[in-house]
DNA sequence: TATGATTGTTAGACACGTCTAACAATTAAA
DNA sequence: TTTAATTGTTAGACGTGTCTAACAATCATA
């Protein structure tokens, strides 16, 4: 029986120099304080202090001076983020039409504060969305109908009109 | 013409203070400090250092072992956070059928980060799946029974299969 | 390989929001 | 109405994560 990793939650701040790292990792042989440092909006001080306490978790390899690598433990951690992220991404962008900038945005800031249980769901509740083609008229087009018109297309009004007239007998 | 308010960000924590005032204040003929540090989980010095801050911000009315009230501004503040935390707890609770208490929780997180585009969005899109009957069979309940069963209920089904096959011969 | 530009680190300050310990005011009971 | 319990405040410490200023290492290149 193998023991449960301890549950050593991150902070939302940790988190993002994890995913940062990650992500600067796939295109950069090597990562560097400057990058992280940019891409994060904070000052190069800012990243030695994180990449400090980072390291004395064994989330990340560094040394002085050195090159920037995740550990194992370190990677899954970003895994993870990285999953709620880009769930969280198409969530709002596919599902909901949001703009990809402020979708970005969204999602990085409530990937840090979501629970599993919620984001499991809600990446099938995504999965199901575009999968579900409703009879000719998929989901995310009857919710644009919806958005622009301020009511339900065809198909779906008679039930429509039976709420509003019970809002207005309340 | 009128000048628009300052928009002066409140913390995750003030939001909360103010949530909390404002919902004791339905109840409750006179919000305590000492309610607020138990509905909030914090000591009661946090709380009477957090309305220290508050009422220099004209959000919150309290002297010295007295009342606490929130303002106008307070008031509107507060309104518009529990607005976000109801429409959040909608749409984890019955667009993704999450338990009450983690549907709470996740909403109390979110309401903090969430963009105002996308909670308006998401606002809409509860609005609509909870309008849309799609047909006799809700979108809720074909949710649920992907949620159970892994794919989509009958009249959804072909479309799946077209996508299980493209994802085979990729 | 010396030197200047770039990158990185250290030291120390600060804002935020929490806490504990000690004390003060208020309220309820004796 | 004096006393005891409760509630609230002050003072000061702490952890987190940021910053600036000053210094140190590395790198690029003349």
């Amino acid at each position: 029986m193998v023991k449960q990793e301890e549950h050593r939650e991150q902070s939302a701040s940790m988190e993002d120099y994890l995913e940062a790292i990650a992500k600067l990792g796939e295109r950069n042989r090597a990562v560097r304080v400057k990058q992280l440092s940019e891409r994060l909006g904070v000052k190069m001080p800012s990243v030695t202090s994180a990449l400090k306490k980072l390291s004395e978790q064994a989330l990340v390899e560094h040394e002085r001076y050195g090159r920037i690598k995740l550990t194992a433990h370190g990677r899954r951690l970003a895994r993870d983020v990285i999953g709620r992220h880009e769930a969280l991404t198409r969530f709002f962008g596919q599902a909901l039409g949001i703009d990809g900038k402020t979708a970005e945005e969204d999602a990085c800031k409530i990937e840090h504060v979501i629970s599993s249980l919620s984001m499991e769901r809600l990446a099938k509740f995504v999965e199901f969305i575009e999968a579900c083609p409703q009879g000719g008229t998929n989901f995310p087009s009857r919710y644009e109908y919806y958005l622009e018109h301020g009511k339900l297309p065809g198909d779906c009004s008679k039930r429509m009109k039976e709420r509003k007239q019970k809002a207005q007998t309340t």
